[in-house]
DNA sequence: AAGTGGTCTAGACCACTTG
DNA sequence: AAGTGGTCTAGACCACTTT
C-alpha cells in the first residue's frame, strides 16, 4: 500500500503530463488542491515537496506554484554541463546541420527503448560558444513521440530544443543519464571542430527521460575540450 | 533570522564535524533529539530529512539513525564513476605507485584553497578494474588537515580511502566537484595504463569537499576508456 | 488588505527491527 | 513487548507578493 503522499505526487505528475496544467501555468493554490484531494495540507505539501526537488514543479512564496518551463536557465542549470577552463558558462549558439527521417539502426533503438526499426528523427547541429564551435551534437529522436515535427518547426523554435519538446509536443524532459569517454575525433568533427583528425575530443551519450523513465532523445555529443570542460557533481540536488 | 530547522541542521553538523557522534555511531532517537533542542519533533525531522537527502545521516526504520560511513557502497554509489560500457560496476584494486611530502605548487593550493606554498601530500594509485589497470590517480592532500599521515598508515588501511580520512582523520568528505576533458596520454599514464603515447584518455579533476565547502582533497584521474565510461545523471538525489 | 507559500506545533497511529 | 523511524492530521502564525 503506497503512501498517500505518494499517490497525490502520481496525480500530479499525471495532470502535467497530461498537458492539464500546461508548462508555465500555475496550480490551484496549497489549500485548494489539499481539499480536492482531500488529505491535510502537510500531505499534500510533501508530494509537492518531492516534485520541487526535482525541478518538475517550482514554488514562488507570495504567487503560487509552477510547472517548471525548460527554459535556458532551467537547461543551463540542469543539462547543459560544458563551461570554459576558467568558469565561465553560457547559452550556446545553435547552428542546424541537418534534419532527417530515417529507420532506428539496432544500437539507436536499444537507446531508445524502441523495437525493431522504428521511425526515428535525426538532428545535427553545431554548437558555439563565443562564436567559435565547440560541440558537434547528433540527437536521435522516436518519431512517435514527436509526429508533425519538420525541419521548419525545429529551426524556427522560439526557445530552447527542451522547451519545444514540451510545449509543442507535451514531452517533458525530466533527467538525463550520461555516459562520457575519450575519443579520437573523426575527419567530420574534426572538420566542424576545427581540430586536427585524431585529436583528443569527449564523447557523450545522453539519453533524455520524460515521466516514467521513458526515453524521449538519445544525444551524442562531441566536445572539443582543448579550452572547455565537462562539469559535474556529487551532490547536485541540494 | 534563519529557519528554526536550518539551526538545528548547523548545530548537528557541528557534533558530527567535532566527532562528538562518531561514523557509524547511532544519534539519539527523535523524540530525544527534539526534547533535547527543544523543538517539535516535526522541526526536528526536517533537519534531519536533509541531512538524510545529503547522504551524511542514514535513517533505518525500527532500527535508529546513522552518521553514515564512506564505505564500499557509498563510495561506490555517490563517488565513483567509471563503468564498463554494458553497465558492469564493480569495486576498483587499488595499487600504490607513490607517496611523498612537498610544497603545494601554485596551481594545486588554487585548487585546494591554500595560501603559498603550504604542504601537502602527494599519493599515485593505480586502479584496476577485472585485473587490468584502467585509470591513473593522482592525489594531493592538505598536510594540515592529515598530520601523522604515513605510507604505512595509508597503505594498511581496511577500507577505502575516504573512510581512512574520516575514520583516522575526521576529515569527512560529503560532496565533490568533478571536471573532465580529454587529453592526449603521457608517456607515464600510457605506460601504467597499456596505451599509446598520445592515445586519448579521459582527464577528472575533482576537488573532494569536506563540511563547510571546504576543499580536502584534489585528485587527478587518468582514464583509458577504451572499455569504461564516465557515468553521470542530471538528477542525482532522489 | 488579500492571497500565496514557508515554518512550526503537538499530537495520533502505522511499519519495522530487535530482544 | 518495547523501541525505532514513517506517515498523517488540523490547525496556527510568519514572510512575501500583488492589488
Amino acid at each position: 500500500m503506497a503512501a498517500l503522499y505518494r499517490q497525490i505526487k502520481a496525480q500530479l505528475i499525471a495532470d502535467i503530463a497530461s498537458g492539464e496544467v500546461p508548462p508555465g501555468g500555475g496550480l490551484p493554490n496549497e489549500t485548494e488542491l489539499a481539499r480536492r484531494f482531500n488529505v491535510s495540507i502537510g500531505t499534500l505539501r510533501r508530494a509537492v515537496d518531492e516534485l520541487v526537488a526535482e525541478h518538475i514543479l517550482v514554488r514562488q512564496q507570495g504567487r503560487g506554484t509552477f510547472v517548471g518551463k525548460l527554459d535556458r536557465d532551467r537547461f543551463m542549470f540542469q543539462f547543459f554541463k560544458i563551461a570554459r577552463r576558467d568558469g565561465h558558462r553560457e547559452f550556446p549558439q545553435v547552428r542546424l546541420l541537418s534534419f532527417a527521417k530515417g529507420k532506428a539502426t539496432p544500437p539507436e533503438a536499444a537507446m531508445l527503448g524502441l523495437t525493431g526499426a522504428a521511425p526515428v528523427w535525426r538532428i545535427d547541429n553545431l554548437l558555439s560558444l563565443q562564436g567559435r564551435p565547440v560541440i558537434h551534437d547528433r540527437l536521435v529522436l522516436p518519431a512517435a513521440l514527436f509526429s508533425g515535427l519538420t525541419r521548419e518547426r525545429f529551426a524556427g523554435r522560439a526557445g530552447t530544443i527542451y522547451e519545444l519538446y514540451q510545449t509543442e509536443f507535451g514531452v517533458t524532459v525530466v533527467d538525463a543519464q550520461e555516459r562520457v569517454r575519450a575519443d579520437a575525433a573523426t575527419a567530420d568533427s574534426a572538420r566542424l571542430l576545427g581540430l586536427a583528425e585524431g585529436a583528443p575530443v569527449l564523447r557523450i551519450e545522453r539519453t533524455a527521460l520524460t515521466f516514467g523513465q521513458q526515453p524521449a532523445e538519445w544525444r551524442v555529443s562531441v566536445v572539443d575540450t582543448r579550452e572547455h570542460d565537462y562539469v559535474s557533481r556529487a551532490r547536485e540536488g541540494l
